[in-house]
DNA sequence: CGCGATCGTTTACGTGCGTAATCGTTGAAG
DNA sequence: CTTCAACGATTACGCACGTAAACGATCGCG
């Protein structure tokens, strides 16, 4: 009876993503990491892998007297469809006009469009 | 005394964008496309006109008994501000990973990778 | 064997949001 | 003038979220 995937919310995210970076890992390290990075308090993380694991998000796996988490959720998959929806919200759906976006606002430094190119490149050498 | 720039939420939103898509325009006006697209009763679509003018994102100039509202926030610096979050939050603020992203995903389509070649040979032209 | 430290669970609370009903004002029609 | 309809303003309400404190079980140490 896995409930179908919810939404990730961002201070949720912010979990899954030191998750993402390694895991299975115990509360307490995942604690010490969100209490550096965003000043969380002990409390708030604990509800937040509360809430992921009701989300089916995460899974908690029982290691002794305390519990392992990993992610259920592939980052790729929640990258996806957060990015999927901001295109699609945004940008009819196309990349095209979101990277024009960029260039007209001049958020691209040469260094960006010299990586696109070469994406661009490889692309063409896939297919 | 303007208030500096709130978020601008996903509801609200929409009624920006009826009002980017033309404007000024009139509750009534307003109301009737937003009833037609998102399926929104009267009072929704007020309590939104009202939030967006708390957070000086649209003005209304009375015309006679009504008011005609205008947007006050451009489209593009809200289009900027909402992706360069999400590039920040997902890509590490960077455009390449999450076009590459894309293609890893099999999210481009020859015409897609066309345009963004296109750009490209804009923006060299361009410097 | 009891006690305290350590985890996980439960409860809490203010805020913003989505959605809407109700209230109050005011111009227009009779 | 009086009354009605139209419009904006105010109030409402449940839910998710960010943030956290309080509670409860349990294992190891003395």
């Amino acid at each position: 009876m896995d409930t179908p995937p919810q939404r990730i919310s961002a201070a949720e995210s912010e979990v899954m993503k030191v998750l993402w970076a390694d895991s299975p890992k115990a509360a307490e390290d995942i604690l010490a990491i969100l209490a550096k990075d965003q000043g969380w308090a002990e409390g708030t993380v604990k509800t937040l892998l509360n809430r992921l694991l009701k989300k089916n998000a995460i899974a908690a796996d029982k290691d002794g007297r305390r519990f392992l988490y990993r992610p259920l959720i592939g980052r790729e998959d929640y990258v996806d469809s957060e990015s999927q929806g901001l295109l699609d919200r945004l940008f009819d759906g196309r990349l095209a006009p979101l990277v024009s976006h960029f260039s007209k606002r001049e958020k691209l430094n040469p260094e960006d469009v010299a990586e696109l190119r070469r994406l661009l490149e490889k692309i063409d050498d896939d297919q």
